[in-house]
DNA sequence: ATTAATTTAAAACACTCGTTTAAATTAAAC
DNA sequence: GTTTAATTTAAACGAGTGTTTTAAATTAAT
């Protein structure tokens, strides 16, 4: 009797898992469904394609996420005066974190399954993210625009970019930089201490005053 | 007698722009011999392997890139004060645009290069990188370090990480930018426009006093 | 208890992939 | 000019891919 939705949460645990671990091009259905413990046609029949089923293992972190970043974000405008970057940019943080009660490791493998989803795919996932939480993209977008009004907006459409280059690179390897640095460093970072560090790094490069030139 | 090596060159070009264009594993051997108009066996006759062939394509690049930009750090430090951040950055800027003249968007396809190689491969890359180029990334870490002595060792090996993704994440999707920023704000950025706004947002990523806690 | 719908299972399909082989061709050396 | 070496070619190999099919088994509904 729980069979039935069983097979489906077993697939989408296994696969991103994988997906976060090692891509999505480079991870097989077949490696997907014997970690699984479930039969290889099971995805085609459940999710009709690898697409469906990358797109669905998306939106199981997405559907949570983008709500509370969205709350978290509107509720720090209520305050009387103007949030900062910093802090807009750690009002998600608590939203992240909190991605780990909904699966182990849900944190990590979320920003990862970002990175790979907007390095690999030439524009299904992009599109998909897009039509499907471009209003909580927008909130983002506006409360940072407002916190830096000195930066004109064409130059923070372009700094929002590269922040976006720095969180995806990063979360995409976050696996490999760790063990680099606690081999080098002896450094021992959870993914939170990750974020923590990337955060003033981001404030500071979208706020950077432009050269006058 | 112009067909030996023209059939290796014709391969390496063929290569260097599908690599950059569509990432390493999602580009095939028949499809680079058919774009080069050489026979599929001829890669594996003269690389040995697609791995093999992937290192020649970045090692053309490196050979000529990395020895530049050491030389004009180095050229940097003979002067008596202290370089800035964005100065050591800048510098990097001509031997980049160089790549221009050795091949037809030559400074793009090598930035693409970079970011698909640090992404995509679990280590080979980054293991030929660090040891046949180790002595340049050493002129240029300590470099950065010198001139940002209040971040330390371990926090500076996270930020100029943040930067590759920067950097690397930018030029992979800077077509589609300008293309966006062109529509929108009427910006017509040429590769040269777009290093130099992510400069400062890099220097001052780079720089920014570690948070005290 | 019987029927109907859902879910699982095993096998095959139709590709694509990197690589290898062996013969044909071209260039170089003597 | 003949022999030797280097290069190019066409064909096949073996392994891996996502997907589909067909039948069996299980579950739900009548």
């Amino acid at each position: 009797m729980a069979s039935r939705s069983d097979t489906k949460t077993r697939i989408l645990d296994a696969a991103e898992k994988l997906f976060a671990e090692r891509g999505f091009s480079e991870t097989s259905l077949r490696l997907i469904t014997s970690k699984a413990e479930v039969n290889l046609a099971s995805v085609n029949y459940h999710f009709g394609s690898k697409k469906e089923l990358i797109r669905a293992v998306l939106a199981r972190y997405l559907d949570v996420f983008m709500p509370a970043a969205s709350t978290a974000i509107k509720r720090l405008h209520t305050a009387p005066s103007q949030a900062s970057l910093e802090e807009i940019f750690s009002a998600l943080v608590d939203p992240l974190l909190d991605l780990n009660d909904l699966r182990t490791e849900g944190t990590t493998i979320f920003l990862q399954l970002l990175g790979r989803g907007y390095i690999e795919s030439q524009g299904h996932l992009r599109w998909f993210i897009t039509t499907h939480y471009g209003q909580h993209l927008d909130t983002f977008v506006k409360s940072v625009s407002a916190s830096a009004p000195h930066i004109p907006q064409a130059e923070m459409f372009w700094r929002l970019h590269f922040t976006l280059g720095t969180i995806v690179f990063t979360m995409a390897s976050a696996d490999a930089l760790n063990d680099i640095a606690a081999a080098e460093f002896g450094e021992h970072n959870d993914i939170e201490a990750v974020i923590r560090k990337v955060i003033p790094y981001m404030a500071a490069g979208v706020s950077v005053p432009v050269a006058s030139k």
